[in-house]
RNA sequence: GACCCCAUCGUCUAGUGGUUAGGACACCGCCCUCUCAAGGCGGGAACGGGGGUUCAAGUCCCCCUGGGGUCGCCA
């Protein structure tokens, strides 16, 4: 069985680099029927690692991802790593090193200077005299000092490193006696099962030192995949400057967490030349061997893109509780399927949808100057008139087409275009010279409220 | 600096020795049209450079260049 886990240090929000990752080992693991599990690396005790769980939680929620069990917190565990600390030192696979922190940097000058890599020289490997007083140790792990140390990353194919120009002694358990990364991540992923890890490849560098571990515990070395970085538009580093880092953000932006997913997913992957995929999709297509080996940047236009077609492809149902989010709730109104269709082809995200739906809802309570003055000349206000007139004497209209009707009889009966009419309409009706077709429009805000608003700015008009 | 990774249109990518180098986003043009979109049709646009290997190289090898990552008692 696969087993797959994601995980995150606490930095209070879950980002997108991290959720691409995440749903990497989440897919994998499901199209295996594995396990997907999620444990926070809180070893460094600053941190809240709570309300970043809550965060990744909430973040994982919202795109729809699970994860198997309970989170796993690494803080809990300090007492498991003791052990296997001790159990090294016990088979002598390490060992306490005595040396204070100004005598490493001192050295790491020194060899700066030399032009040599800054590494921990031995010096307490084999020591067996007595320690020096009041330095606490850290404890280090042997290291193999020379040979080959290689795997097959399922990403990058063979990667090796030279043991002699990679690796040094370095500190499994800090001199207060905490547990260090390199070490807390092998524990974990070892004792939780995991056997495919897919991570960042940030990751790579830190590979040797961890298969070092494994082979020292005496567990089996899981399978590596390493993806390659997210850039920003200008194929620099991914940074806050660049905006939405945080997933959450992406729901305030009002893009819909199938946008977020595919867009996503196709960042550094690919199944071909398919752009659009379902979750059932994701599922039975994602193959980690198929992950880019280069970094990616980041696309905006392209995630706008997919935002729209996940609005459009959208039920009824899936965008009133989305928009709900934006304040708006479309359930009550008479109209709201009409009105959701007038709008979906031309909002690219939910903001915009909002926006839109607004405008058509409530009544204009200013009017859009320029339009006015492009569209509204005397003729023009004289030509609403009259065709407000003959709406007031016509039966109630309900349907657009009726209106549509009525509207071109109207026109014919002047050798009128509906060019001549239909901006004079809008502003009338939204306040401006954007808006969905008119005569739907018209039937979506009713026959009453039709005139009422072409009164409105008539009278505005006379009064300006 | 050392080590490791990477390199196809502006961007995301397909490509696994023989292709007119394909698709998508964006861009441009045309059509549709009551505005704005959407949609349809069409267009421009790429194998970083240099050496090899081979009948044949975007595809394999080497070098260069350019990006990125790692070298913590951070994760």
């Amino acid at each position: 069985m696969i087993v797959t886990r994601f995980a995150p240090s606490p930095t209070g929000y879950l980002h997108i680099g991290g959720l691409r990752t995440a749903l990497y080992s989440y897919l994998w693991a499901k199209r295996n029927n594995g396990k997907f599990l999620l444990r926070i690396e809180d070893t460094d005790l600053a941190r809240n690692s709570k309300e970043a769980a809550e965060a990744i939680k909430e973040a994982f929620q919202w795109v729809g991802l699970d994860f198997e069990g309970e989170i796993v917190y690494q803080s809990e565990r300090f007492d498991l790593y003791k052990r296997y600390v001790q159990e090294l030192l016990d088979a002598g696979k390490a060992y306490r090193c005595y040396m204070s922190k100004e005598e490493l940097d001192a050295l790491r000058e020194e060899q700066t200077a030399r032009k040599e890599r800054p590494h921990y020289d031995g010096r307490y490997r084999d020591f067996t005299g007595t320690p020096p007083k009041g330095v606490e140790p850290v404890i280090r792990i042997k290291a193999p000092t020379s040979g080959v140390i290689s795997f097959v990353d399922g990403v990058k194919g063979e990667v090796s490193f030279n043991a002699s120009d990679m690796l040094d002694d370095f500190i499994i358990a800090r001199s207060d006696g905490t547990p260090t990364y390199n070490f807390v991540v092998v524990i974990d992923d070892a004792l939780m099962g995991v056997n495919e890890v897919i991570r960042g490849d940030d990751h790579l560098s830190n590979t040797p030192k961890q298969i070092i571990l494994y082979e020292a515990l005496g567990f089996d070395v899981p399978k590596f995949y390493h993806v390659p970085m997210i850039l920003n538009p200008e194929g620099k580093k991914l940074s806050k400057r660049d905006g939405a880092m945080d997933v959450m953000a992406y729901q305030k932006e009002g893009y819909l967490p199938e946008t977020l997913l595919n867009f996503l997913i196709r960042l550094g992957w690919s199944h071909g030349d398919q752009e659009i995929f379902s979750m059932e999709e994701m599922i039975a297509f994602f193959d980690p061997s198929h992950i880019n080996k280069s970094a990616s940047a980041y696309n905006q236009e392209k995630l706008l893109w997919l935002n729209s077609h996940y609005i459009k492809e959208a039920s009824y149902e899936r965008l009133i509780e989305a928009l709900r989010f934006f304040d708006v709730d479309l359930a009550p109104h008479p109209k709201k399927e009409l009105l959701i269709d007038a709008v979906r082809d031309r909002a690219k995200t939910l903001v915009e949808f909002a926006t839109m739906i607004r405008q058509i809802v409530d009544a204009p309570k200013t009017y859009d100057e320029k339009a006015i003055e492009k569209f509204l000349d005397t003729k023009a206000v004289e030509i609403l008139s009259e065709y407000k007139n003959t709406l007031k004497n016509a039966p109630t209209l309900e349907k657009a087409s009726e209106f549509e009707t009525l509207t071109k009889n109207f026109l014919e009966e002047r050798g009128l275009k509906l060019k001549d009419l239909a901006q004079a309409i809008r502003i009338a009706m939204v306040g401006n010279s954007v808006s969905p077709s008119i005569f739907e429009v018209l039937e979506i805000i009713g026959f009453v409220h039709v005139i009422e608003r072409i009164e409105a700015l008539i009278i505005y008009k006379k009064g300006v």
